[in-house]
DNA sequence: TTGTTTTTTTAGATGCGTCTAAATTAATGC
DNA sequence: GCATTAATTTAGACGCATCTAAAAAAACAA
């Protein structure tokens, strides 16, 4: 068993494991101090405190790599957080453009039987407020096939299933439109001119939506 | 507005306001430590850095007092010390003896929106798990008279509401002998040898406490 | 009152997590 | 291949929260 570590040394391994899932392997010290926004030098400091305890591979100028110790914990850390997202969605009522301060505090929380029992209460949820999956205890993912809105053809039925931006701008916009998780839809027209989208949405409501927000959303096609 | 506290600081002021509960006015640098289980030296530490941010008044050679500001940001950690417990006995059925550790980690989450939520989710409960009164958002504490069971005569009846001492093993003691909160019973005999006392508990049933038990079960007189 | 004990403060140190500034090393563009 | 640019490491510092050891002050007791 690792000891405990503290939250800074836990933030750097969700960051590290943040960049590694979006860009491959080898994460740069830079890439991790753009992340975190710290200095450079801060984080030598700490990946040096992290490979002591055996939580990455580091070899010196060629980048970081979680170990299985480092990659356990990180996932571990996503499924506090995201539990806790979907506790405070849930249970207390928060909107989902609220909850992720509260989670990054929450995350920190040691207790793996109270994780457990929360998740149990929460009655296993696959997915939080933002339709990110939710790794079980065994840090296993279900990872669902989706695709970004913008990539859909015209005429394709789907339905909203996640964000990629967790901005409170673009969650209060999606509010706004009623684009929230589980909305259906159907790619009406697509316009050249800037790659916007009409939409055909609930109520034969239609809707035009920017490039970016096509690019920010996840739908599942039907 | 006060900025935000360190846990170390927050702990310093929940041992202040506790130690001062218990035993009147000015609080000791010593007691403070014993209570902390650190040296005096940190604690003359801590105090300077409390003092400077006017949450104490230090006054040389007499002690250490909260200021308003300090103690409301005491009692503010005991609500949300006992809102958690209670939201951990009642949401994820742990039992009242597993808590206190728990609660100790999640009291330092920063957010008086959480609080009141969870104390709405709650439904609003005017005593923890342990029989303790939960401060209201205004810091406001509905005490209630109650005595020690030892200090009751023979033929009293009353029931149990509460629990002074917090420890492990007497929790499990009463929750061995069914002496939990709500529990009526009445006093059947002293035993003048050593102060143990009988106790007609439900269904007629005879239960021998020691002294040390009914000096640390509090009651109401019914 | 005067010595002993207890309490409190000071002095000096340590580890963590951070910083800036400077030095070093690697990568990139001609 | 070399110069410029970017990334990384080192050096030195700081604030927080803690410690031990020793000095100083207060309280207590004979």
């Amino acid at each position: 068993m690792p000891d405990q570590l503290s939250q800074a040394e836990e933030n750097y391994l969700k960051a590290i494991y943040k960049i590694s899932r979006q860009s491959g392997t080898p994460v740069s010290n830079n890439s991790i101090s753009v992340e975190m926004n710290t200095s450079a030098a801060s984080v030598t400091d700490m990946i040096n405190r992290l490979s002591q305890k055996d939580l990455i591979h580091y070899q010196k100028r060629k980048g970081v790599r979680l170990t299985d110790l480092g990659e356990i914990t990180a996932i571990h850390l996503v499924r506090k957080h995201r539990l806790w997202e979907t506790f405070l969605v849930e249970k207390l009522n928060f909107t989902w453009d609220e909850v992720h301060e509260l989670a990054e505090q929450l995350e920190h929380i040691q207790s793996r039987e109270l994780i457990n029992r929360l998740d149990e209460f929460l009655d296993f949820p696959k997915y939080d407020p933002h339709g990110d999956p939710i790794p079980d205890e065994n840090g296993r993912i279900t990872e669902r096939q989706q695709v970004l809105l913008s990539q859909l053809p015209v005429g394709q039925k789907a339905v909203v299933v996640g964000v990629k931006d967790h901005s409170t701008p673009f969650l209060q916009y999606l509010e706004r439109t009623g684009l929230l998780l589980g909305a259906e839809l159907v790619i009406g027209e697509r316009f050249a001119y800037d790659n916007s989208l009409q939409l055909e949405v609930a109520d034969e409501q239609k809707l035009l939506i920017s490039q970016k927000v096509g690019q920010n959303l996840y739908v599942q096609k039907k």
